[in-house]
DNA sequence: CTTAGTGCAAAGGATTTGCAAGCCC
DNA sequence: GGGCTTGCAAATCCTTTGCACTAAG
């Protein structure tokens, strides 16, 4: 009920609402990447009245406080995920949709690469990466 | 004036219109990412009146046929660029927009990873990878 | 009390679509 | 001339914003 981050939030001045509360629990403790429409559905149950312009304020000023990362998973809508969850490298199916959280570690070599090569820092926090998963793979022509 | 481009997709059954022309010579001869606005002013001294739709449509079209990638750069647009310029990773700088063009060859093992690990054949063509640039590295705080 | 936060509705930007007219083959 | 293409405008979709009202601290 009381999550963490709503104290975090509060030291850092902001103020916690009971829209702030429910929105944060939901994301916060979700496993899965969630859009702003998808928190709204799942906060339905609990709060009639939580509006969609909040959802995406709050979603917004989480990603601003590092506490929540957004990604763009090519289906033309934003993707929130706690950032507690540890980077993962995302591997979207483009032909089912089907998003699979990878070991990120898998891209350290790339990384030390492109920072050796190219002087670029790369964030391989919640990296999206497209392509066919196993299932689409056989049923492509 | 008389790009492969247009020969190839009247084989495969599409008309060559004055306004597929232009457009593709404009895309096809171009180096960088273009949006379909780039699209639009670059074509606009040869043409006055071709019509954004007209150049989302073919577009469309040229990447259906595997000619032109599309690829998001995170700024809201869609960027393409003629696929036989080669696959190679975008490293975009999140602090001042750059995007760097880099060697794809440095993910062969990384894709060969996910392919082991995840039977999930990733497509590092024309990938799109956030991080800081050597300049704005300094600069950040 | 002070002012950050909310709800609502309208605005925004990129892209898509319906439809009648146009033109390639 | 058949039907793919175009132009135009309207529609969509996701997200942001202006503003008056509410409520956290």
């Amino acid at each position: 009920m009381h999550h963490r981050y709503l104290e975090e939030l509060r030291q850092r001045g902001y103020r916690i609402t009971p829209q702030r509360e429910i929105i944060i629990q939901a994301v916060a403790d979700s496993t899965a990447h969630l859009t702003a429409e998808d928190v709204l559905k799942l906060i339905r149950p609990r709060s009639e009245a939580i509006n969609i312009a909040t959802i995406y304020r709050t979603l917004e000023m989480l990603v601003e406080e590092g506490l929540v990362i957004r990604s763009d998973l090519g289906q033309g809508q934003a993707v929130y995920a706690p950032q507690q969850h540890g980077p993962h490298i995302h591997l979207v199916c483009r032909h089912c949709g089907e998003v699979i959280a990878a070991d990120h570690t898998m891209a350290d070599s790339l990384q030390e690469q492109i920072r050796a090569r190219y002087h670029f820092e790369a964030d391989f926090t919640h990296i999206t990466i497209f392509g066919l998963c196993a299932q689409c793979q056989s049923q492509e022509k």
